[in-house]
DNA sequence: CCGAATCCTCAGGGATACTG
DNA sequence: CAGTATCCCTGAGGATTCGG
């Protein structure tokens, strides 16, 4: 364990940590949701629809999903300007998956209900 | 945006976020997985199969999926101590989301391989 | 309206040594 | 073998201010 932390192959390679990596961080998997429920959304939207992220957090995260290919962005040039993000056909890829999680966190939620 | 971060209706209640925040972190999508691959794995195995990670995170990861219900931890009282860690059926019902993001991740990994 | 730029905090994680 | 116990550090994320 725990020598040649960097770069070990059995990490590089797997691809369940490939894909948590790239959908992990504390908004990834609700504003890639919240992407497909509504199709399009623009930046305040996403913002107001994440009470609890900054701006820092909101522009930074919108733009590594956008590296990752996950997410499109529409610039407006207009005044006021206006940006319009939306899921690629990769980040659809993704969505029955965040189904699936999502059904789990239900049923999961409603069990803690019923111990209360 | 941003004004009182905690108890926020929205996170409190996303089961999105609920479930994220379940299987977040470094290692704890490998650790389900390998298991479900292994059914059983004692706790040095799973260390080797997860060669960075310190006994540390480890004991760590595998307590906070103990108390979310979705492991099992047994412990045979011998000499030397043995320890078998097997998903719950909790756990079970995760297993085919990890498939998805599995699968998900390994073609991108080959869409990666292909630019080079 | 949609950010960029700073500065700062803190918790997740790492290194190392020790134990029943 | 299967952990504990410390100490330590980095980097994810937060608060605030400024700009096109």
């Amino acid at each position: 364990m725990q020598k040649k932390r960097k770069e070990c192959p059995e990490v590089a390679t797997c691809s369940v940590d490939y894909a948590f990596r790239r959908i992990g961080g504390k908004y990834k998997g609700r504003i890639l949701w919240y992407l497909h429920e509504h199709s399009i959304l623009r930046y305040g939207e996403l913002g107001r629809t994440l009470p609890d992220i900054t701006t820092k957090m909101l522009t930074q995260t919108l733009r590594e999903l956008e590296i990752d290919n996950l997410i499109n962005r529409k610039v407006y040039h207009e005044v006021p300007p206006k940006v319009e993000y939306s899921l690629t056909e990769v980040g659809e890829e993704l969505i029955p998956f965040i189904t699936h999680l999502k059904e789990w966190g239900d049923k999961q939620l409603e069990r803690e209900q019923m111990k209360n």
